[in-house]
This record gives C-alpha cells, sequence and structure tokens, in this order.
DNA sequence: ATCAGCATGTAAGGCGTTACATGATTCA
DNA sequence: TGAATCATGTAACGCCTTACATGCTGAT
C-alpha cells in the first residue's frame, strides 16, 4: 500500500507559489479549496514534519521575534513530486451527500420531511454559489495568467454544479408538492 | 460527541423496506447509492452486530443448511431512530474530488497535463451519466410508487449533475486550448 | 485589560478501507 | 476439478477530525 495522504499535494501545491506558514495554509484552504478538500491543523502540522524529513520541503524563514513563525518553500524534489502526483491520471472522486441519503431513504416519513431537507440544502447551495461567483467575477479579469485560468476553472466548476443543483432542487420539490402531500 | 457513523442509516433504511442479509446490504450499495454513500464488509458487519446489539435490528432468519445466512428485519425502535435522523436538518455534504485538487494545482505542469486529466474525468463521469440514465428510464415509469419517488430523485441529481460536468469539460478543455499550448 | 486572532503543535479517538481467513455452493 | 460467487467475519492500519495545550500580539 503506496502512501496516499493528499494533504502533502495541497502543501506541496500551494508552496509551488509561494512560501507559506502552516497557519496560512489553513486559511489558503479554507478558501476555495474547501470545495473540493479540506484540512485541519492537526492534518497540515504533523505532514509538514514529514515533508521537511524527505526532503520535499524546507523551512525558508523562522521569525522568533518573540512568537515563532516558520515560513516553508518547496525544494527541487518537493516540485517535482508534485509534477509526478500531477502526471498520474489516477484520481478519486468521491462524493458524500447526506442529504441525498435522507432523500433516499425518505419514504418512511412525511413527504414534508423531505420537501424541508431539499430546502435546507437549496440554502446552502444559494449561499455558496454567491460566493463562487465573487470569486469568479475576479478571475475572469485575468485568464491570461496560468494560475488564474486553473484557479477558475475550479471555481467555474463549481458554480457550474451548484446551478445544476439549485435547477433540481425546484424539480424536485415540484414533483414532492404533485404528489398528494400524506 | 454523539455517535455518528452513517452507515447505520444505511443498513436502517435498506431494512425498512426489507430484510436482507450484510452481503445482501453490500450489493445494494453497490447499487445507485455508491453514487453518494459508499460501505464495505469490515464496515457492515460490525455495524450489524452493534444495531443489533442496542435493539435496532433483529435476525429474522438464520439459514444454517451448511452455509450460515443472516437475515435482518428492523425494529419498531430502529424505525424510530431512521425517522429521527431524517427529520434532523442537519446533513454534512462533502466532495472530496482530486480531480479538482489536480486542476487547482495544474499550474506546475505543461497545459496538456491536465488537458489530459479532464479528459479521464470526463469518460469517467460519462460511462456514469450513461448507467444512471438506465436507472431512471425504468424508475419514471412508476413515480406514484413512494419509493419509486425518492428513489429518482437521487438518480436524477446525479443525471443533472453529471450532464453539468461534462458541460463543464468542454468549457474548461476549450478554454484551455485557446490559450498557446506551452 | 481583555478579547480576537496569530501561531504551533499534540493526543485521543472515530471511521473506514484493505487485506486476510474461512468455508460452502454452483456452474462450466 | 477448478473458478466464481455466496457468505460472514477479523485485524491492521491510515487518515482525519476534534479537542486540548500554550503563548504572543494587536486592537478596542
Amino acid at each position: 500500500m503506496p502512501r496516499e495522504k493528499k494533504i502533502d499535494m495541497v502543501i506541496l501545491g500551494l508552496l509551488s507559489h509561494e512560501p507559506l506558514t502552516g497557519y496560512d495554509m489553513k486559511k489558503r484552504i479554507d478558501g476555495a479549496i474547501r470545495f473540493f478538500w479540506n484540512g485541519s491543523f492537526g492534518n497540515i502540522y504533523p505532514s509538514l514534519k514529514e515533508l521537511e524529513n524527505n526532503g520535499s520541503i524546507t523551512r525558508c524563514e523562522v521569525t522568533s521575534d518573540g512568537r515563532e513563525k516558520i515560513s516553508y518553500k518547496i525544494t527541487a524534489s518537493g516540485k517535482e513530486e508534485l509534477r509526478k502526483w500531477l502526471r498520474d491520471e489516477q484520481a478519486s472522486n468521491e462524493l458524500k451527500y447526506e442529504t441525498l441519503l435522507k432523500l433516499f431513504f425518505g419514504g418512511v416519513e412525511e413527504k414534508n420531511v423531505t420537501y424541508h431537507n431539499i430546502e435546507v440544502f437549496e440554502n446552502k447551495i444559494r449561499g455558496d454559489l454567491e460566493m463562487l461567483r465573487t470569486y469568479g467575477k475576479v478571475l475572469e479579469k485575468d485568464l491570461e495568467n496560468e494560475d488564474h485560468l486553473h484557479y477558475y476553472l475550479t471555481v467555474s466548476f463549481g458554480i457550474d454544479s451548484y446551478e445544476a443543483y439549485l435547477k433540481w432542487c425546484a424539480k424536485a420539490k415540484k414533483l414532492l408538492n404533485g404528489r398528494a402531500q400524506r
């Protein structure tokens, strides 16, 4: 069983752009990345150590002006590791939607319960979509920038699928209402 | 920290329709449920024991004609547990797409690498979409059936979002091609 | 002065996957 | 006779989340 731990790739990917502290990485992840991947401190810091130990990253700045702060940068071998992962066409794409699970088994409860669950989902999506559109508008302005382009593609993936979700919500609600309310 | 383990709900949900063995549950999950949830034997069997211990399910048939085979059915308290979960509007909806991660950090590699990764994703989705459409067509015929309706709603969620994915793939590929191939 | 945010980390525990172990039956 | 499928389970291990521990800094 080869090492998995994709958080390593997130870290290497972030560092391929700019040096960062673990704390800052968390903030980046909580930005747009969170829509398709997440990380926690208890996840990031141990990984940072391992990546440093095997030479994928190095500390580039340690400001010990009272409060400690460790910035890391990616090494040549770390960059190669990242590239190797990118070139590997294997990718796990996993969706775990509890809302769909509740929908699937919704038959044992009244229809308005399912209806309500869809509405909760809908509201969450609506909020997230708005946020993604804001990101998108900023990025659209400069797609010539390599990084902006890739960033934009992921954001537009989110926008497109969330729009599809909302259309489905409307359809689903109509279908549920069409049948007699039990 | 309250118990999570949603596999319990999958089991209860499946048993709310009909008695099943652990082995059969796995087969059900590998059907359409797999698109938004999954389970393994190492996951199901221990849960079965726990659910039996706290009275949510009971064995209803044990055929020991040489090969052992244990069928379970849901109890009244198990059904209430399932209903309680359905009525709880809290739901974790989590998407982990490595493809998007590779896309996001694709800037460090040649564009055709990203392009290829999108194509791999596209092919996977195309295949799955076809399967979902087949499911959908069967279900559409009898939406008056409570369970069919709920089943159909999840399948159509898959169809709608996968169609959006494919449209996005085409757009993304065009965008990548539009810029000079590095 | 106090509280939010900056900053790094550890520990415990949960959940789930994979691999392994075992054995019967059915079909070619 | 051998392979695939039926059928139940256990063990190891990996990854991640949550909670905890600690202390500094900057703003109100």
